[in-house]
DNA sequence: GTCAGATAGTTTAGGAGTTAACTATTAGCG
DNA sequence: CGCTAATAGTTAACTCCTAAACTATCTGAC
């Protein structure tokens, strides 16, 4: 199973310059995470945005957190929120109770069985990662991380008013 | 909106590797471009699988094509291919005729108007890989696209024998 | 030739994502 | 005060994706 080049064929009469190479290379890349982390989250019940939302919510204990920031963080739709806190909420994994001071809110938090949760899934999760990443030495994991955030940083914004 | 730092805040108790941060920046780049290209084909009635599918059709044009080999090609499940197909045929994008060598199989191939639409998006396509790359330049596009092709080559595989 | 098992594809049930349309509540202005 | 407009959240309809169970066809051993 040796990969002959670092290349990948892109055999159609579509233009192959760097900025495409780069997104398909993005693209393929996490679909290649995505299966490794899928099978991981599900081993404890969660799916991988399930396992992101407690994750964001673990890190903002302590705040009032709307649905509509929870929307915000995730970069996920409003009504998807929605439906995945109803989800969690029924496995009892997170709570929601109504802002006093303003009945439209609701303050989103993470549980006790919540933590718990996710604190047994850290327990396997550095493996996994590593796992992932094996194919890579720490300094080009960090070269990777920062090409990768220079790209977010510098994108020409399409600037999506809805989320 | 200048960006003061290139790091993404972690703020939880589970240990910050070069591994995690390089998984999650991929995880975010993702994210962003998806945010980006899925507008884009949209304005052609398309929806980013859809394309991704009509350009593997287009690529592998001349060749008898099952479903099940588009499975492999793409990444899906069967089953979701089978529903993918149904609709691109609605739209006639696409074309499935039976094998009469082997009447379980179906060969698929890409139609005159689905070949015309993926000129018409390619026109515009090369805009936009530019506009998302636009914060890397030509060499920092290539250092990614290597760095990806290496961890995608190097993934301690888990072997998902479903797909 | 027949029958079991393998293979290609579909259907079903369910989670994740979207936009559009809806409800409930609050804010603001007359 | 009262009514309009904005805001928070939900519901509805749709596509994408999965695994599990099903149908149809072919292959191979007997």
């Amino acid at each position: 199973m040796s990969v002959e080049s670092e290349t990948w064929p892109l055999a159609d009469d579509f233009p192959d310059t760097p900025a495409r190479r780069a997104v398909v290379s993005v693209v393929r890349g996490f679909g290649a995470i995505a299966r490794q982390m899928g099978p991981h989250y599900a081993r404890f019940g969660l799916t991988p945005p399930q396992f992101q939302m407690l994750t964001v919510l673990n890190r903002l204990r302590g705040e009032q957190v709307t649905q509509r920031r929870l929307g915000r963080e995730l970069y996920v739709s409003f009504p998807n929120i929605t439906v995945m806190l109803s989800r969690l909420e029924q496995m009892e994994l997170i709570e929601r109770q109504v802002n006093p001071a303003d009945r439209r809110e609701r303050f989103v938090s993470i549980t006790r069985e919540g933590r718990a949760l996710l604190k047994r899934i850290w327990k396997k999760q550095s493996a996994q990662l590593e796992s992932v990443m094996s194919g890579l030495d720490d300094a080009e994991r960090r070269q990777l991380d920062q090409l990768m955030n220079k790209m977010i940083a510098g994108q020409a914004s399409t600037s999506n008013e809805n989320s």
